[in-house]
DNA sequence: AGCAAATTTGCATTCGAATGCAAATCTTAT
DNA sequence: ATAAGATTTGCATTCGAATGCAAATTTGCT
């Protein structure tokens, strides 16, 4: 009978009161950190919860207090390692400081519209985007007052919250490593024109060339994917002076981009060719790559953004913030060497 | 005036009521797809629904019809490669049924325990699982009526809903595609002993080559993780008796076996050894691993996973039921004749 | 036009927890 | 023991949408 009750349906605040011979809101005192009961009801209270396997309902509690305790992830869900590996730190850290993670992946531009009407819907607290968000979606964000972090992007023009990974000091090094190798005649393998991330980097790398000497004999674009550096890498070679130094936008390219160099092209890495990448991801550390490369503290602009959105969701008239974290430059074994 | 209106707090049904004119019973039911409304009500209603951006609140609609629309998703943040391409097959195929998906990363033990609380305080309609549960988790679950759904694991002694992959038919080809090319020494790299997959995986390889003919030489176990098949590739080309083709009991380990071999060790690679792994992830398609291996249908298993999710929902009383869809072999190049 | 049947609409209540305020209880000091 | 102050507790209301039921309206048919 008993066991009934307890599996019929879930135990209510006034459940538990009854049992323990309170009132609904001496329960939910109980549940709230900071409230003021004595130590007996809190007893009384506990007692009872447990006995009735109860647990707040987040629904109703969000309900009243106009809080939900959902912050919404918007990940670009193409297959590159970078963005796991930024979710799985970002969901670990938010469900430490008691927010639950509200999963958007985004395919096509449309998926984001969508993305913005659940936010609004399931009164989500915050949003973080590692993902593309026009200015029009982030104003209609700010608007409805949901704070906004943004996860490696921001708006030129346009105050924002965002973290943000300066390169700047890494790419001058990356750079000086290549010419100290004696490397010349740089090829580069760009990403896609609407990602800001790709674009200042490959600034900042015809920046640091242009400083320390040095040529971009060839270019191409892919557009972040393994698959994509194929092309671009035939592209490079091809062109009538050869590069010897590849530097891709991301790791993924400058991995798709040595395995076209040695797998297909039978060139030897770094023996013909020196490649580098950008990001730091896992996988760039196999082996097989063991990529030179740029890295992003992951772990460190994951726990940025979640101060920075607790810090929003507290007090949400703070003025907007940028946060620059460092990227560093780690060297691995596909630079070597110029052949002359 | 009006713009000041809208965005110092959200409109509610009964601002759009009041705009229309008209109750907030009907602007709820011309929310409600289905309901019975007239055209002109319908058109009067959006009009003002437009006007004052408003959207249902999901949460409130949450509290009264006791539907989250939210699953949880629980998935290892071990940084396997596998997890990641699960987790957002599964994101966008709920996304399109209009389910939102709540994340949970499992790095400990522990972190279930959590993870089923706060599947139970959101009254998240149900639960993937592709990360482990213990039977008395599940138990707990399945008493508060929580639909579950095991993604890759199941309890034989349980009925459970659960999606798995049979790769029997696909191991048999494997070995068969082995022994063709002359291989009779086989070394394992197992995966976790805790893992069903793992056992299930090495119970058909050690069934296939009794079948078939030939030896296994020796045996060695990791975690699934990359870092770990090192050590274990170590152990097993140290053995008495050298295997000529090692299997691992997932792509991430292969793929460490493999740049073990070739990039430490020094052999070739299928020259020398031969190498085979499971799961069949992107990153085995690599120009330097091209791993022969058992690929799951992981689109295939999330939309089953998802289908059988909605009709749990739908009809929480439905009988158990386990949905086995088969792995497929696919050869790389990192499987060769065998050297005598 | 007139009446029954079908459809549409509104009223009032509900979901479950939080909270301002007043009432009740407990402390403490004299 | 008593008054003043501090703390604890309960009452009643609130959040925003959904829905059973009855009232109002429309439709269809003769």
């Amino acid at each position: 009978m008993e066991d009934q009750t307890k599996s019929r349906s879930r135990a209510t605040s006034y459940d538990v009161a009854r049992l323990a011979g309170v009132s609904q809101s001496a329960v939910s005192r109980c549940f709230k950190p900071g409230a003021s009961v004595s130590k007996k009801m809190r007893e009384k209270v506990m007692a009872a919860a447990t006995e009735l396997n109860y647990q707040p309902n987040a629904i109703a509690r969000g309900l009243i207090t106009r809080r939900s305790n959902l912050v919404a992830v918007l990940v670009s869900s193409q297959m590159n390692f970078y963005y796991p590996e930024v979710l799985f730190q970002l969901t670990d850290r938010f469900s430490q400081q008691g927010l639950r993670v509200l999963l958007f992946t985004i395919n096509e531009e449309a998926d984001v519209e969508d993305a913005i009407n659940q936010v609004w819907q399931y009164q989500a607290d915050g949003v973080i985007s590692a993902s593309y968000l026009s200015i029009e979606q982030h104003t209609l964000l700010q608007d409805r007052h949901i704070p906004v972090v943004m996860f490696n992007r921001y708006f030129a023009d346009l105050p924002t919250n965002s973290i943000w990974c300066d390169t700047e000091g890494a790419t001058d090094v990356m750079i000086r490593h290549l010419r100290d190798f004696g490397h010349k005649k740089f090829g580069l393998i760009e990403g896609p024109d609407y990602s800001m991330v790709n674009r200042e980097r490959m600034r900042l790398v015809r920046q640091a060339i242009k400083m320390q000497g040095g040529n971009i004999v060839a270019e191409a674009r892919g557009n972040y994917r393994y698959e994509s550096a194929a092309a671009a890498t035939q592209t490079l070679m091809e062109s009538s002076v050869r590069p010897s130094a590849i530097i891709a936008a991301n790791d993924m390219m400058a991995m798709g981009a040595l395995d076209e160099l040695k797998n297909v092209m039978g060139r030897s890495v770094p023996g013909d060719v020196s490649v580098v990448g950008f990001d730091g991801i896992g996988a760039a550390r196999f082996a097989s790559y063991e990529l030179t490369t740029i890295r992003q503290p992951i772990g460190r602009m994951a726990e940025a953004a979640v101060n920075m959105m607790l810090t929003r969701i507290e007090k949400p008239e703070t003025s907007m913030e940028k946060r620059v974290l460092t990227g560093s430059f780690i060297q691995g074994t596909s630079t070597g060497p110029a052949t002359t």
